[in-house]
DNA sequence: ATAGTTAGTTAGTAAAGTTTACTAACCGAC
DNA sequence: GTCGGTTAGTAAACTTTACTAACTAACTAT
């Protein structure tokens, strides 16, 4: 099954030893506090090249031992090691509301360690936007408030982001073609990673439930998005400019006018203005609101799940709102399927949207650093 | 960028390796006869660890020596390598038509070098399918009558595979749970790859234009079904049924009935069958029918070319009926999608319709043995 | 002729993982 | 209490892989 089409690069016994040690760590993460012996038969390899993969990551201060097991059976009782959270702090930073600008130290197990917060604003009459030196002092302040050396830096942006961390656009903060990563690398010294916010909320949903391998995490806001995720990997796209579903138009009807000139958007049926409008007015409207936005979000998913064959639709943004989307988006989706096709996919909530986009970029710094997931 | 999910195995030093031959044997069919000296500075290793790698690729009878150069400047003249054709075939099986069951001997350059075919008939009233034992005999024969050792046979097949070579359920061939991969393996000794027919197209026209990385080619036949390109890889989908768009309801009007039992499937817009029977009509109601099919592809893709930033539309299938529906669907794409995000995709016909299941069967023979693309 | 350049081989080394054989530490049964 | 069985972890020797260094071969340009 092919997994590759261009030519890469050739394997060198220092790759796969690199492969190895990350295998390591991720299975770690997976498994908690385990003994050498264990982590020799999850990985595959013999217990000897284990212990030896183990000295190294307990000399970078990646790992480290936390003393013997209480043993259960006949045997010499392991000694446990574990993943050193001191040893694998990140910064991330998340763009996605200009007037909260976020960032914060991260541990491995996603926990937030210290986040500091700057307020900032798109002036839209003088076409003036956020200025990218607020995002930088920010950084530098989290940064200096780090307890332990740092792994990177992860930044989830609105807006299209190419392959070098440049912002192409992103009208939420009125930038365009702004290097951000290499404006970042160059207060800090730290390795940098720039991403859209989308992929990183689908990030942090796919690190924190893992076998979701074949998944659209739809993120509804004042416009929608999603991040796609397919044989476990994120889907990036041709451009870079995967995700950009708000804009596509939805059903064979004539929809309402949306802002960027057309009819019938996506974004025209489905998003948060839209829902909390509609939910302070009265109870029969706020169903319509809900019915139609959940349908339309159906109608354009569905062929999505189908050519993809997906096995779970996630909605994120504020819970209140999309938690009565979900069944209609389900109904929806299951009525415009073939039954026989794959089991229906399931539809739900993101699991916590809370730091959502923090949480992803931080995993994301870990992936790059370490190739944990 | 994560590239993986579920932990996965082990890099040992040998699997380097094995992946180092690989990129020896995609190199040398994209550069065609080279030096190793060449091929040590296209692939990244010393001269020295290239031509130990090109010795055992040559003791294997892949590759073989082809002589000197016509040497073009200062320093000793080149010894060429190059595939060694007659070391490199594979036998290929198309099923996607009963009546034209088809089975070929096929080298690694894609050409075919002796074909049979076999008729079969699915007896709907009975319920009775295709035998098996039509598909078993056709590749012992095809197997007996090539001049070299095989690499192994790929099969491409309507319906839908699991990772185990069975054929779950094809309807066109009457098929319920066949074990095609084990039937043909007990045959012929030989490895066995099965996969979708569409799956297997869209194999050929990546394995033949290797710069579409995200694209779909869209299967039209009696029904309509379409294969995923993504990041340069094949999507499968979590049950293994990715492409299945057949049955999607298009548009959010009422459409006429489908074979499956509801209304407004793609399939009853869009089909050969029902382009034919237009094309046999007057030329008003052919334009309609064209005009229609190909809208409904389109607003079926949208979707899915913006979520997946898509940069390429592939159709494959009867090129005559195929050609007027091109500019249909690229309007409606365009009308559908936000101008800024991305270059439109294109649209066109797929390169070679021709053989395009078998070649791809091939193809994926070649991949899985070799890591050749 | 001679210097420079490129192709390819031989010899020896470093890195990564394996097999084999060991010690340490525990359980359970007689 | 001691012996057999089992599991964890380490030490030493060997294999595989690719590397560097140094060479020969064969050609071009001056």
């Amino acid at each position: 099954m092919p997994r590759r089409v261009r030519p890469s690069a050739a394997v060198l016994p220092a790759d796969g030893r690199r492969q190895n040690l990350s295998l390591v760590l991720q299975t770690l993460r997976r498994l908690g506090p385990t003994s050498r012996a264990q982590l020799a038969r999850e990985v595959g390899v013999t217990k000897v090249t284990m212990s030896d993969l183990v000295a190294e990551l307990v000399a970078e201060g990646r790992v480290r031992d936390v003393g013997p097991a209480e043993q259960a059976g006949p045997g010499k009782p392991a000694t446990l090691v574990d993943l050193d959270r001191s040893g694998l702090l990140t910064v991330a930073v998340d763009l996605s509301v200009p007037a909260h600008l976020r960032a914060a130290v991260v541990d491995i197990t996603g926990e937030v360690l210290h986040l500091e917060e700057r307020a900032a604003a798109v002036d839209v009459e003088s076409g003036r936007g956020v200025d990218p030196s607020v995002v930088v002092d920010l950084v530098r302040s989290v940064v200096a408030a780090a307890p332990h050396a740092l792994l990177g830096v992860g930044i989830g942006t609105p807006g299209v982001v190419d392959r070098e961390g440049r912002v192409l656009t992103a009208p939420n903060l009125g930038w365009t073609d702004v290097a951000l990563r290499d404006l970042v690398h160059d207060a800090t010294g730290l390795p940098v990673l720039v991403t859209n916010d989308s992929d990183a909320a689908t990030q942090a949903e796919l690190s924190s439930s893992p076998t979701s391998e074949d998944m659209v995490l739809v993120q509804v806001g004042r416009g929608v998005g999603c991040g796609i995720v397919s044989g476990g990997r994120r889907v990036v796209g041709a451009h870079h400019a995967a995700g950009e579903i708000g804009h596509v138009t939805v059903g064979t009807d004539v929809g309402e006018p949306c802002s960027c000139g057309r009819r019938g958007c996506l974004e025209t049926w489905l998003s948060v203005p839209r829902l909390r409008a509609a939910l302070d007015g009265d109870a029969a409207q706020a169903r319509e609101v809900v019915e139609v936005g959940g349908q339309r979000l159906a109608v354009a998913l569905a062929p999505l799940v189908a050519a993809l064959d997906l096995s779970e639709v996630v909605l994120a943004g504020p819970a209140e709102l999309l938690d009565p989307v979900v069944p209609v988006v389900e109904r929806t989706l299951a009525e415009r399927l073939l039954p026989g096709a794959g089991a229906p996919p399931t539809v739900r909530l993101a699991t916590s949207p809370q730091d959502n986009v923090l949480r992803g970029a931080a995993a994301l710094v870990l992936w790059d650093r370490l190739g944990v997931v």
